[in-house]
DNA sequence: ACCTGAACACCGTTCAAGT
DNA sequence: ACCTGAACACCGTTCAAGT
């Protein structure tokens, strides 16, 4: 019925958020949206392709304006971010990581870290793999705390509650670890 | 014809590394040991803790004796370990971070971390949260780095060659971060 | 440009029944 | 204890053809 990409990657995320990740499936997406599973690949060269455009959306749905400030306010502004982003979506964190594993999403919050480092003055090596460390972070954190979450409001037990502040201590540990490689001789105090 | 539990997971293990991750299913593992599909659940409850024996076999099979000494270079040998033993079978990084994420495995060098880490005086808030952020490094960066590496052996263009020290690097970068906190003033020379 | 209809080559899982 | 055979309810993807 004339839909565009768009359209579709926006049903994408409502079938995501209302069935979970294992039931966005080709057919169920194609009969939400009326159409045979096979149009969507007028739009998209396979699955994997689709979901990586939902990826890049939930990112972007996401994405404020950063704080100014040193790089590591706005690397944790970034991280910060990139958390949220995902949980605001049922099994959000394991699509986007899905999706980065493969290589292809995720670039934006990886470059806006890249960025932020290699402005403090950090070199081109250390600066992309403290970025990826605090993705690896990230991404992990998040996938965990989300398991946990849906677990819990499945009435499973909980064996270990864990508070939004264990995400920031988590974080901390990597950005203090990168703070003391900085080059200046001036580190934050702690 | 007379399998136990524990032929079916080294079989699963020649299936993964011959075939991949997406290639080990119930079927193809079935008829590869001589044996309906549907045999495998006399041994197995789902797929899922199928996956989650074999990927504690593959664990299983990369573990060394740890090492005498400070916190930090126990904490480092089982990551390495961990790293090491993940990559030695192919998607073995994807096929141990998807059964951890689902809250079954990996629970024995959770375990041994936060040992290393409690033991070393951390409180037990502490030790969790940096066992975890460890952890979230480690299965990161492998998932990467075998993702890069299966990519460059099929024949695909490395954009970034990365080596082996990378993951020195980013691991010494959360272990600093940890080694921050320690409750005694005596922080061990960088 | 966007979609249909039909097919191909698969999946995981269940279950009565066999030895 | 271990397995068969058959079925159920699905998958992703391709492709000629339609409008």
């Amino acid at each position: 019925m004339g839909h565009h990409r768009h359209d579709v990657v926006e049903q994408a995320l409502v079938v995501l958020d209302a069935y979970g990740l294992a039931d966005l499936t080709m057919r169920r997406l194609g009969s939400e949206l009326g159409v045979q599973p096979s149009a969507l690949y007028h739009h998209f060269t396979n699955k994997q392709s689709l979901l990586a455009a939902v990826a890049d959306e939930i990112l972007a749905r996401g994405a404020r304006p950063l704080p100014d400030g040193a790089w590591d306010r706005r690397a944790a502004a970034v991280c910060g971010q990139l958390r949220d982003a995902m949980l605001a979506y049922r099994d959000g964190a394991d699509l986007v990581a899905t999706v980065y594993a493969f290589g292809l999403g995720a670039s934006a919050p990886y470059d806006a870290l890249v960025d932020a480092l290699a402005s403090a003055g950090f070199s081109a090596d250390l600066s992309r793999t403290a970025a990826r460390t605090l993705l690896h972070f990230v991404f992990g954190h998040a996938a965990d705390e989300q398991t946990h979450l849906q677990a819990g409001s499945a009435g499973a037990i909980t064996d270990e509650p864990r508070d939004a502040s264990d995400f920031d201590l988590g974080l901390s540990l990597v950005l203090d670890g990168i703070r003391l490689r900085q080059p200046t001789d001036l580190h934050q105090p702690l």
